[in-house]
DNA sequence: TAATTATTGTACTGACTGGTCAACTAGAAG
DNA sequence: CTTCTAGTTGACCAGTCAGTACAATAATTA
Protein backbone atom coordinates (compact mmCIF):
# COMPACT_ATOMS: atom_id res chain seq x y z
CA UNK A 1 0.00 0.00 0.00
CA UNK A 2 1.30 3.26 -0.54
CA UNK A 3 1.80 6.46 1.69
CA UNK A 4 -0.61 8.07 0.02
CA UNK A 5 -3.41 5.11 0.34
CA UNK A 6 -2.03 4.33 4.21
CA UNK A 7 -3.05 8.23 4.57
CA UNK A 8 -6.26 7.96 3.20
CA UNK A 9 -6.81 5.27 5.04
CA UNK A 10 -6.73 6.16 8.48
CA UNK A 11 -8.79 9.27 7.61
CA UNK A 12 -11.47 7.11 6.73
CA UNK A 13 -10.63 5.20 9.85
CA UNK A 14 -10.29 8.30 12.28
CA UNK A 15 -12.89 10.57 10.53
CA UNK A 16 -15.35 7.66 10.81
CA UNK A 17 -15.38 7.50 14.70
CA UNK A 18 -14.66 10.43 15.76
CA UNK A 19 -15.04 14.01 14.02
CA UNK A 20 -12.74 16.40 11.92
CA UNK A 21 -12.06 18.75 14.47
CA UNK A 22 -10.62 16.13 17.25
CA UNK A 23 -8.30 14.52 14.76
CA UNK A 24 -5.11 16.17 14.22
CA UNK A 25 -2.55 15.56 11.02
CA UNK A 26 -0.13 14.51 13.72
CA UNK A 27 -2.58 11.14 14.86
CA UNK A 28 -3.15 10.91 11.15
CA UNK A 29 0.54 10.31 10.06
CA UNK A 30 0.91 8.16 13.35
CA UNK A 31 -2.01 5.68 12.59
CA UNK A 32 -0.68 5.28 8.59
CA UNK A 33 2.65 5.13 10.36
CA UNK A 34 3.80 7.93 8.00
CA UNK A 35 6.15 11.18 8.87
CA UNK A 36 4.09 14.71 8.72
CA UNK A 37 6.76 15.87 5.78
CA UNK A 38 5.31 12.93 3.40
CA UNK A 39 1.40 14.14 4.48
CA UNK A 40 2.13 17.60 3.34
CA UNK A 41 3.86 15.96 0.02
CA UNK A 42 0.51 14.21 -0.63
CA UNK A 43 -1.87 16.75 0.39
CA UNK A 44 -2.21 20.32 0.51
CA UNK A 45 -4.18 20.43 3.83
CA UNK A 46 -5.97 18.55 5.77
CA UNK A 47 -9.17 19.72 4.47
CA UNK A 48 -7.70 18.09 0.45
CA UNK A 49 -7.10 14.66 2.54
CA UNK A 50 -10.54 14.68 4.02
CA UNK A 51 -12.46 15.80 0.81
CA UNK A 52 -10.17 12.63 -1.10
CA UNK A 53 -11.54 10.17 1.97
CA UNK A 54 -14.67 11.55 1.48
CA UNK A 55 -14.75 10.74 -2.18
CA UNK A 56 -13.21 7.22 -1.43
CA UNK A 57 -16.21 6.22 0.90
CA UNK A 58 -18.80 7.42 -1.46
CA UNK A 59 -17.14 5.49 -4.49
CA UNK A 60 -16.46 2.41 -2.11
CA UNK A 61 -20.04 2.55 -0.76
CA UNK A 62 -21.40 2.46 -4.24
CA UNK A 63 -19.17 -0.05 -5.49
CA UNK A 64 -19.98 -2.78 -2.97
CA UNK A 65 -23.09 -1.88 -1.43
CA UNK A 66 -25.45 0.29 -3.85
CA UNK A 67 -24.46 -1.18 -6.90
CA UNK A 68 -24.50 -4.79 -6.87
CA UNK A 69 -27.54 -4.62 -4.86
CA UNK A 70 -29.29 -2.28 -7.45
CA UNK A 71 -28.36 -4.43 -10.30
CA UNK A 72 -29.49 -7.93 -8.58
CA UNK A 73 -32.51 -8.84 -9.87
CA UNK A 74 -34.42 -9.60 -6.64
CA UNK A 75 -37.49 -7.49 -6.79
CA UNK A 76 -36.97 -3.00 -6.37
CA UNK A 77 -38.69 -2.91 -2.87
CA UNK A 78 -36.38 -5.48 -1.41
CA UNK A 79 -33.63 -4.28 -2.62
CA UNK A 80 -34.19 -1.29 0.01
CA UNK A 81 -35.00 -3.72 2.63
CA UNK A 82 -31.37 -5.14 1.58
CA UNK A 83 -29.98 -1.78 2.13
CA UNK A 84 -31.09 -1.50 5.01
CA UNK A 85 -30.02 -4.63 6.71
CA UNK A 86 -26.75 -4.08 5.14
CA UNK A 87 -26.53 -0.70 6.80
CA UNK A 88 -28.04 -2.63 10.34
CA UNK A 89 -25.13 -4.92 9.78
CA UNK A 90 -22.30 -2.49 9.39
CA UNK A 91 -23.58 -0.64 12.56
CA UNK A 92 -23.00 -3.99 14.60
CA UNK A 93 -19.61 -4.41 13.26
CA UNK A 94 -18.75 -0.88 14.20
CA UNK A 95 -20.25 -1.53 17.83
CA UNK A 96 -18.57 -4.64 18.14
CA UNK A 97 -14.64 -3.56 16.78
CA UNK A 98 -14.87 -0.24 18.62
CA UNK A 99 -17.27 -0.25 20.99
CA UNK A 100 -19.47 2.60 19.65
CA UNK A 101 -21.68 3.03 16.81
CA UNK A 102 -20.67 5.39 14.58
CA UNK A 103 -23.25 6.47 12.23
CA UNK A 104 -22.93 7.37 8.66
CA UNK A 105 -19.50 8.98 7.42
CA UNK A 106 -20.59 10.77 5.19
CA UNK A 107 -23.83 12.09 7.33
CA UNK A 108 -21.57 12.86 10.57
CA UNK A 109 -18.75 14.72 8.20
CA UNK A 110 -22.49 16.48 6.67
CA UNK A 111 -23.77 17.73 10.02
CA UNK A 112 -19.99 18.82 11.61
CA UNK A 113 -19.01 20.98 8.19
CA UNK A 114 -22.05 22.26 6.33
CA UNK A 115 -21.53 25.28 7.98
CA UNK A 116 -18.08 25.92 7.83
CA UNK A 117 -16.82 24.58 4.82
CA UNK A 118 -17.97 25.20 1.71
CA UNK A 119 -16.00 23.28 -0.23
CA UNK A 120 -16.31 19.86 1.68
CA UNK A 121 -20.18 20.66 2.05
CA UNK A 122 -20.56 20.90 -1.84
CA UNK A 123 -18.83 17.33 -2.00
CA UNK A 124 -21.37 16.26 0.11
CA UNK A 125 -24.18 17.71 -1.84
CA UNK A 126 -23.17 15.80 -5.09
CA UNK A 127 -23.10 12.71 -2.75
CA UNK A 128 -25.85 12.81 -1.88
CA UNK A 129 -27.38 14.12 -5.26
CA UNK A 130 -26.11 10.77 -6.73
CA UNK A 131 -27.32 8.77 -3.81
CA UNK A 132 -30.72 10.41 -4.37
CA UNK A 133 -30.35 9.48 -8.37
CA UNK A 134 -29.70 5.88 -7.35
CA UNK A 135 -33.07 6.06 -5.34
CA UNK A 136 -35.05 7.04 -8.05
CA UNK A 137 -34.36 4.42 -10.11
CA UNK A 138 -35.02 1.98 -7.30
CA UNK A 139 -38.63 3.86 -7.02
CA UNK A 140 -39.17 4.34 -10.92
CA UNK A 141 -38.38 0.56 -11.02
CA UNK A 142 -40.94 0.11 -8.52
CA UNK A 143 -43.46 2.05 -10.02
CA UNK A 144 -42.85 0.32 -13.47
CA UNK A 145 -43.79 -3.12 -11.81
CA UNK A 146 -46.79 -1.06 -10.11
CA UNK A 147 -45.54 -2.34 -6.34
CA UNK A 148 -45.82 1.84 -6.05
CA UNK A 149 -48.45 4.45 -6.73
CA UNK A 150 -47.41 6.49 -9.72
CA UNK A 151 -48.89 9.10 -7.66
CA UNK A 152 -45.89 10.39 -5.87
CA UNK A 153 -43.07 12.76 -6.63
CA UNK A 154 -40.44 10.22 -7.36
CA UNK A 155 -37.34 13.13 -6.52
CA UNK A 156 -39.28 14.30 -3.03
CA UNK A 157 -39.60 10.21 -2.31
CA UNK A 158 -36.30 9.45 -3.32
CA UNK A 159 -34.91 12.64 -1.02
CA UNK A 160 -37.05 11.53 2.17
CA UNK A 161 -35.50 8.17 2.27
CA UNK A 162 -32.37 9.23 2.24
CA UNK A 163 -33.13 11.68 4.79
CA UNK A 164 -35.12 8.72 6.68
CA UNK A 165 -32.08 6.96 6.65
CA UNK A 166 -29.96 9.05 7.42
CA UNK A 167 -32.17 10.16 10.38
CA UNK A 168 -31.98 6.46 11.57
CA UNK A 169 -28.25 6.51 11.59
CA UNK A 170 -28.46 9.67 14.00
CA UNK A 171 -30.80 7.95 16.04
CA UNK A 172 -28.89 4.84 16.19
CA UNK A 173 -24.97 6.85 16.87
CA UNK A 174 -26.86 8.95 19.92
CA UNK A 175 -27.90 5.57 21.41
CA UNK A 176 -25.39 3.62 20.63
CA UNK A 177 -27.58 0.93 19.60
CA UNK A 178 -27.84 -1.02 16.70
CA UNK A 179 -31.24 -1.98 17.38
CA UNK A 180 -32.60 0.85 16.90
CA UNK A 181 -32.76 0.39 13.56
CA UNK A 182 -34.96 -2.72 13.86
CA UNK A 183 -37.63 -0.64 15.69
CA UNK A 184 -37.68 2.22 12.79
CA UNK A 185 -36.87 0.95 9.55
CA UNK A 186 -40.19 -1.15 8.62
CA UNK A 187 -41.35 2.68 8.42
CA UNK A 188 -39.32 3.32 5.23
CA UNK A 189 -41.98 1.03 3.00
CA UNK A 190 -44.77 3.64 4.52
CA UNK A 191 -42.90 6.51 3.04
CA UNK A 192 -42.66 4.42 -0.16
CA UNK A 193 -46.73 4.11 -0.08
CA UNK A 194 -46.16 0.31 -1.20
CA UNK A 195 -49.02 -1.29 -2.37
CA UNK A 196 -50.56 -3.91 -1.11
CA UNK B 1 -28.53 39.48 32.66
CA UNK B 2 -26.07 37.85 34.74
CA UNK B 3 -22.48 36.50 33.58
CA UNK B 4 -23.85 32.86 33.45
CA UNK B 5 -26.35 33.08 31.73
CA UNK B 6 -24.38 35.28 29.12
CA UNK B 7 -22.11 32.65 28.85
CA UNK B 8 -25.28 29.96 28.36
CA UNK B 9 -26.59 32.25 25.96
CA UNK B 10 -23.17 32.47 23.61
CA UNK B 11 -22.94 29.09 23.97
CA UNK B 12 -26.39 28.27 22.78
CA UNK B 13 -25.49 30.67 19.91
CA UNK B 14 -22.31 29.34 18.26
CA UNK B 15 -22.89 25.51 19.32
CA UNK B 16 -25.68 25.95 17.02
CA UNK B 17 -23.75 27.28 14.08
CA UNK B 18 -20.95 25.88 14.61
CA UNK B 19 -19.36 22.64 16.44
CA UNK B 20 -18.34 21.54 19.72
CA UNK B 21 -14.56 21.39 18.89
CA UNK B 22 -14.32 24.51 16.79
CA UNK B 23 -15.76 26.51 19.16
CA UNK B 24 -13.25 27.79 21.77
CA UNK B 25 -13.77 28.79 25.51
CA UNK B 26 -11.79 31.85 24.43
CA UNK B 27 -14.37 32.82 21.92
CA UNK B 28 -17.23 31.60 23.99
CA UNK B 29 -15.56 34.44 26.24
CA UNK B 30 -15.37 37.68 23.80
CA UNK B 31 -18.93 36.64 22.58
CA UNK B 32 -20.19 36.76 25.99
CA UNK B 33 -18.09 39.93 27.01
CA UNK B 34 -16.88 38.05 29.92
CA UNK B 35 -12.93 36.74 31.27
CA UNK B 36 -11.51 33.48 31.06
CA UNK B 37 -11.58 33.77 34.63
CA UNK B 38 -15.25 34.19 34.95
CA UNK B 39 -15.85 31.17 33.09
CA UNK B 40 -14.49 29.17 34.80
CA UNK B 41 -15.74 30.33 38.11
CA UNK B 42 -19.52 29.16 36.87
CA UNK B 43 -18.38 26.07 34.82
CA UNK B 44 -15.82 23.45 35.32
CA UNK B 45 -15.12 22.89 32.27
CA UNK B 46 -16.34 23.67 28.29
CA UNK B 47 -18.14 20.27 28.66
CA UNK B 48 -20.44 21.20 31.84
CA UNK B 49 -21.47 24.24 29.82
CA UNK B 50 -22.22 22.31 26.78
CA UNK B 51 -24.65 20.07 28.78
CA UNK B 52 -26.06 23.15 30.50
CA UNK B 53 -26.81 24.81 27.07
CA UNK B 54 -28.21 21.65 26.01
CA UNK B 55 -30.99 21.82 28.72
CA UNK B 56 -31.40 25.29 27.89
CA UNK B 57 -31.89 24.84 24.14
CA UNK B 58 -34.33 21.75 25.32
CA UNK B 59 -36.49 23.84 27.68
CA UNK B 60 -36.70 26.59 25.29
CA UNK B 61 -38.02 24.23 22.81
CA UNK B 62 -40.26 22.67 25.10
CA UNK B 63 -42.17 25.63 26.60
CA UNK B 64 -42.35 27.34 23.51
CA UNK B 65 -42.74 25.35 20.50
CA UNK B 66 -43.72 21.56 21.86
CA UNK B 67 -46.30 22.17 24.57
CA UNK B 68 -48.36 24.78 23.42
CA UNK B 69 -48.90 23.54 20.17
CA UNK B 70 -49.33 19.85 22.41
CA UNK B 71 -51.88 21.51 24.46
CA UNK B 72 -53.82 23.74 21.82
CA UNK B 73 -57.23 21.92 20.57
CA UNK B 74 -56.35 21.55 17.19
CA UNK B 75 -56.53 18.09 15.16
CA UNK B 76 -53.22 15.95 16.64
CA UNK B 77 -52.51 15.43 12.81
CA UNK B 78 -52.01 19.14 12.25
CA UNK B 79 -50.07 20.06 15.15
CA UNK B 80 -47.47 17.33 13.10
CA UNK B 81 -47.67 19.81 10.44
CA UNK B 82 -47.63 22.61 12.80
CA UNK B 83 -44.04 21.37 14.08
CA UNK B 84 -42.91 20.70 10.94
CA UNK B 85 -43.98 24.35 9.47
CA UNK B 86 -42.32 26.13 12.69
CA UNK B 87 -39.21 24.53 11.87
CA UNK B 88 -39.05 25.12 8.37
CA UNK B 89 -39.35 29.10 9.84
CA UNK B 90 -36.74 28.41 12.16
CA UNK B 91 -34.71 27.25 9.11
CA UNK B 92 -35.48 30.41 6.86
CA UNK B 93 -34.56 33.12 9.79
CA UNK B 94 -31.08 30.90 10.18
CA UNK B 95 -30.65 31.29 6.79
CA UNK B 96 -31.27 34.57 6.54
CA UNK B 97 -29.50 35.53 9.91
CA UNK B 98 -26.29 33.94 9.38
CA UNK B 99 -26.37 32.69 5.71
CA UNK B 100 -26.34 29.11 6.81
CA UNK B 101 -28.69 26.41 7.50
CA UNK B 102 -27.86 25.49 11.03
CA UNK B 103 -30.26 22.37 11.29
CA UNK B 104 -30.59 20.86 14.48
CA UNK B 105 -28.65 21.80 17.62
CA UNK B 106 -29.36 18.97 19.12
CA UNK B 107 -28.85 16.77 16.81
CA UNK B 108 -25.89 18.41 15.77
CA UNK B 109 -23.98 17.64 18.74
CA UNK B 110 -25.14 14.09 19.38
CA UNK B 111 -23.63 13.41 16.07
CA UNK B 112 -20.43 15.12 16.59
CA UNK B 113 -20.11 14.28 20.09
CA UNK B 114 -22.03 10.84 21.29
CA UNK B 115 -19.40 8.63 19.91
CA UNK B 116 -16.49 10.98 21.68
CA UNK B 117 -18.05 12.00 25.30
CA UNK B 118 -20.58 9.43 27.17
CA UNK B 119 -22.05 12.09 29.31
CA UNK B 120 -23.18 14.34 26.85
CA UNK B 121 -24.34 11.10 24.91
CA UNK B 122 -26.60 10.20 27.74
CA UNK B 123 -27.99 13.63 28.17
CA UNK B 124 -28.98 13.78 24.36
CA UNK B 125 -30.11 10.72 24.68
CA UNK B 126 -32.76 11.59 27.59
CA UNK B 127 -33.95 14.63 25.65
CA UNK B 128 -34.47 12.27 22.38
CA UNK B 129 -36.36 10.09 25.50
CA UNK B 130 -38.54 12.82 26.66
CA UNK B 131 -38.96 14.02 22.75
CA UNK B 132 -40.40 10.21 21.88
CA UNK B 133 -42.34 10.37 24.03
CA UNK B 134 -44.05 13.58 23.21
CA UNK B 135 -44.76 12.52 19.88
CA UNK B 136 -46.18 9.58 21.29
CA UNK B 137 -48.81 11.40 23.14
CA UNK B 138 -49.84 12.42 19.71
CA UNK B 139 -49.53 9.59 18.08
CA UNK B 140 -51.78 8.31 20.96
CA UNK B 141 -54.49 11.00 20.17
CA UNK B 142 -54.77 10.50 17.03
CA UNK B 143 -55.27 6.69 17.29
CA UNK B 144 -58.12 7.11 20.10
CA UNK B 145 -59.34 9.48 17.26
CA UNK B 146 -59.42 6.79 14.69
CA UNK B 147 -57.24 9.03 12.34
CA UNK B 148 -54.36 6.82 12.43
CA UNK B 149 -54.50 2.86 12.31
CA UNK B 150 -53.82 1.20 15.47
CA UNK B 151 -51.91 -1.34 14.44
CA UNK B 152 -49.01 0.71 14.49
CA UNK B 153 -46.41 0.34 16.84
CA UNK B 154 -46.65 3.77 19.08
CA UNK B 155 -43.06 3.99 20.46
CA UNK B 156 -40.89 2.76 17.00
CA UNK B 157 -43.69 5.10 14.97
CA UNK B 158 -42.52 7.90 17.07
CA UNK B 159 -38.91 7.66 16.91
CA UNK B 160 -39.00 7.04 13.33
CA UNK B 161 -40.94 10.38 12.97
CA UNK B 162 -38.22 11.90 15.23
CA UNK B 163 -35.81 10.02 13.09
CA UNK B 164 -37.19 11.42 9.79
CA UNK B 165 -37.07 15.34 11.68
CA UNK B 166 -33.84 15.05 12.40
CA UNK B 167 -32.51 13.22 8.94
CA UNK B 168 -34.64 16.37 7.32
CA UNK B 169 -32.84 19.21 8.77
CA UNK B 170 -29.53 17.15 7.81
CA UNK B 171 -30.43 17.41 4.69
CA UNK B 172 -31.38 20.87 4.73
CA UNK B 173 -27.80 21.58 6.39
CA UNK B 174 -26.04 19.41 3.90
CA UNK B 175 -27.92 21.61 0.78
CA UNK B 176 -27.85 24.90 2.86
CA UNK B 177 -31.79 25.19 1.73
CA UNK B 178 -34.87 25.15 3.90
CA UNK B 179 -36.60 24.59 0.68
CA UNK B 180 -35.83 21.08 1.01
CA UNK B 181 -37.76 20.27 3.80
CA UNK B 182 -40.67 21.34 1.85
CA UNK B 183 -39.72 18.66 -0.94
CA UNK B 184 -39.52 15.88 1.81
CA UNK B 185 -41.41 16.37 4.92
CA UNK B 186 -45.06 15.26 3.38
CA UNK B 187 -43.58 12.01 3.59
CA UNK B 188 -44.36 12.35 7.40
CA UNK B 189 -47.69 11.62 7.07
CA UNK B 190 -47.31 7.98 5.36
CA UNK B 191 -44.98 6.90 8.25
CA UNK B 192 -47.82 8.24 10.50
CA UNK B 193 -50.16 5.84 7.89
CA UNK B 194 -53.12 8.39 8.09
CA UNK B 195 -56.26 7.28 7.40
CA UNK B 196 -58.06 9.14 5.01
C1' DT C 1 27.48 7.08 -14.31
C1' DA C 2 25.25 11.48 -13.75
C1' DA C 3 21.35 14.18 -13.34
C1' DT C 4 16.73 14.67 -12.15
C1' DT C 5 12.75 13.87 -9.75
C1' DA C 6 9.88 11.77 -6.11
C1' DT C 7 9.61 10.73 -1.46
C1' DT C 8 10.74 10.82 3.43
C1' DG C 9 12.61 12.75 7.76
C1' DT C 10 13.57 16.17 11.17
C1' DA C 11 13.13 20.32 13.22
C1' DC C 12 10.63 24.09 13.61
C1' DT C 13 7.09 28.06 13.55
C1' DG C 14 3.48 31.03 15.62
C1' DA C 15 -0.96 30.68 16.94
C1' DC C 16 -4.17 28.58 19.67
C1' DT C 17 -6.06 24.92 23.08
C1' DG C 18 -8.43 23.98 27.72
C1' DG C 19 -7.44 24.89 32.08
C1' DT C 20 -5.03 26.96 36.63
C1' DC C 21 -4.15 30.33 39.91
C1' DA C 22 -3.17 34.10 42.97
C1' DA C 23 -4.52 38.60 43.36
C1' DC C 24 -8.05 41.76 43.39
C1' DT C 25 -12.83 44.22 43.93
C1' DA C 26 -17.38 45.19 45.63
C1' DG C 27 -20.80 44.61 48.67
C1' DA C 28 -23.12 42.46 52.55
C1' DA C 29 -22.98 40.92 57.51
C1' DG C 30 -21.31 41.31 62.07
C1' DC D 1 -14.58 49.54 60.82
C1' DT D 2 -13.62 44.74 60.00
C1' DT D 3 -14.36 40.38 58.03
C1' DC D 4 -16.23 37.35 54.90
C1' DT D 5 -17.63 35.84 50.51
C1' DA D 6 -19.05 35.82 45.71
C1' DG D 7 -17.52 37.50 41.65
C1' DT D 8 -13.85 39.13 38.54
C1' DT D 9 -9.47 39.68 36.44
C1' DG D 10 -5.27 38.89 33.66
C1' DA D 11 -1.12 36.48 33.64
C1' DC D 12 0.35 32.04 32.87
C1' DC D 13 0.75 27.07 32.25
C1' DA D 14 1.88 22.74 29.24
C1' DG D 15 0.33 20.81 25.29
C1' DT D 16 -1.49 20.73 20.59
C1' DC D 17 -2.80 22.78 16.22
C1' DA D 18 -2.04 23.14 10.99
C1' DG D 19 1.40 24.12 8.26
C1' DT D 20 6.58 25.25 6.58
C1' DA D 21 11.46 24.74 5.41
C1' DC D 22 14.66 22.09 3.82
C1' DA D 23 18.13 18.52 3.95
C1' DA D 24 18.60 13.51 3.23
C1' DT D 25 17.46 9.67 0.76
C1' DA D 26 15.39 6.62 -2.85
C1' DA D 27 13.84 5.82 -7.45
C1' DT D 28 13.82 7.02 -12.19
C1' DT D 29 15.65 8.67 -16.33
C1' DA D 30 19.33 10.42 -19.50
Amino acid sequence: MTTREKLIDSAIELLSNRSYNSVGVQELCERAEVKKGSFYHFFPSKRDLTIVALDTIWENFKTHMVLPILESDIEPVDKLKTIMDQGYKHLVSSKSSCGCVSGCNIGNLAVELSTQDEEIRKKIESIFDEWTGFIEILIQDAISRGQISSKINVRATAQALLAFVEGTLLMCKTYNDPEIMKNISNNAFNILRVIK
